[in-house]
DNA sequence: GGCTCGGATTTGTCCAGACACATTTCGGCA
DNA sequence: TGCCGAAATGTGTCTGGACAAATCCGAGCC
């Protein structure tokens, strides 16, 4: 070791050689990478190479490593190695949702009302927008979600199951909160990822007569597709009454280091 | 120590008894904390109470601990200890962008033409959409992009920066590419959020003659503002033709727990 | 009362090892 | 030639320490 952590160090380049050991590390490794020293797909050297290099301890340089890791430049494979996989830090910017509940952005309070459900078989332009395949059986559920019972009306909503889940159809008239909580849990099956889809929309005449609007109304509508592993538990079109629905989001940049 | 990691496991609770030590001791924690054991709110054992606990060394329980955090369990602060801030194992759902240009959507070998730009003095409405303060003074750029020059129009877009920008204003209308991005690179300061707002409204007239269409013509709004260390970088507002835009995002579940 | 200044406590960083486990490589054997 | 097992290689897990830095709390002082 050559001095020490805290005495000689913010005389010289005050930025790159502060902090914590493993992360002067870390930053000298993501240079390395940056410059090319280490080329994208290449392994770079092992952990006990760079102790040595660095006249430091196998500890210090796995922490300096899984920084890279979380940072997206390396990936490590016991028995393998570390192979570099990226040349940026890939400034990540991410949403992030504490539950599937913030995505919907409804008050949990507002009351759903079922209209009925029935079956209906997929043409194509349906069934790609639901995720399905044109011929296949599905269920068309509809139903108006208000502030409260006999208050002002939300949205509308045509839901789409597939026709394995039509015996948990019945259930969906008296369940509180939303129908895909229902069917994750009924089902078992944990939803993997949601894809959404928003677009400006002119409400069908039917819809708007529903919501006692004139017809034509401007309307968000959203279009949320709640998918397990490799299957769609429910897509879902939601026309909310444009101006009433601002759907917002927050977008941040992922993990900066502490500077 | 007791016995062994591979010997006399695979015996009992295969699920709950198999794994490294440190995950297992992680799932008795979590566990513990699911249960109430140790409430939201309070501290935790100490690193080396947990230790002497499961007689086992202070790294290990660092790593469980560790796991912990990234779960969302527990927070920890040095000199303060280990605080529970959440009782379930957080399911976290998020998108995640590689570059503001994914949030973006719109090809990018569209054109933009910037139509003018004048000073606005920031009114309590219109403060609060931008980001800023009653009584500011800012600059708004109108524009509108297009699919290729002398192309369809796409959207109409009215961008809102802070007046101390405004050097860099002429620079926007022969700029290619967004405007947050000359803005990120001259100003230095990195965008840290983006706080994006989508609404279905109608085309206010003076947009809807610029981009062709009859008055009352429905649009998707989107609102984006881009936050840097605290300071509102550029807000722009986009109305989308309706029909013509589809805002599309992917929502995935992230490391799940194993169960 | 309000302030500062030391401990005591607790997590953060770090060391020098050890064995387990996964992967690749290579030599031996059929 | 082709397959299989063993050795080499490298990360994963873990021990039992050590000191540093942040925080909290109480004692003492103004």
């Amino acid at each position: 070791m050559t001095r020490d952590t805290g005495t000689a160090s913010k005389t010289s380049a005050a930025a790159a050689n502060t902090g914590p050991r493993y992360l002067r590390i870390q930053r000298m490794l993501a240079g390395r990478i940056e410059s090319g020293a280490y080329p994208v797909g290449s392994l770079m050297p092992t952990e006990s190479d760079l102790g040595e290099e660095f006249a430091t301890s196998r500890f210090t340089v796995r922490e300096a490593l899984r920084c890279l890791t979380e940072d997206g430049y390396v990936e490590r494979r016991q028995g393998m190695g570390t192979r570099v996989i990226s040349l940026r830090p890939q400034r990540r910017y991410h949403q992030s949702f504490e539950s599937l509940q913030e995505l919907f952005q409804v008050a949990v309070d507002t009351t759903m009302v079922v209209l009925g459900d029935q079956p209906v078989v997929l043409d194509g332009e349906l069934a790609e927008r639901v995720g399905g395949r044109a011929g296949e059986r599905w269920i068309r559920i509809d139903g108006v979600r208000w502030t409260a019972p006999g208050g002002r009306p939300i949205c509308y909503i045509q839901s789409y199951v597939p026709e394995r889940f039509e015996a948990l159809v019945q259930q969906f008239a008296e369940h509180r909160g939303p129908f895909f909580d229902l069917l994750e849990r009924r089902s078992g099956a944990a939803i993997e990822e949601v894809q959404q889809e928003i677009r400006a929309v002119e409400m069908p005449l039917a819809i708007a007569r529903q919501l006692g609007l004139p017809a034509g109304a401007a309307s968000l509508q959203l279009l949320r597709r709640y998918v397990t592993a490799g299957a769609i538990l429910i897509a879902s079109f939601n026309w909310h009454i444009a101006g009433e629905m601002t759907y917002k989001m927050r977008i941040r940049r992922g993990r900066q280091q502490p500077d």
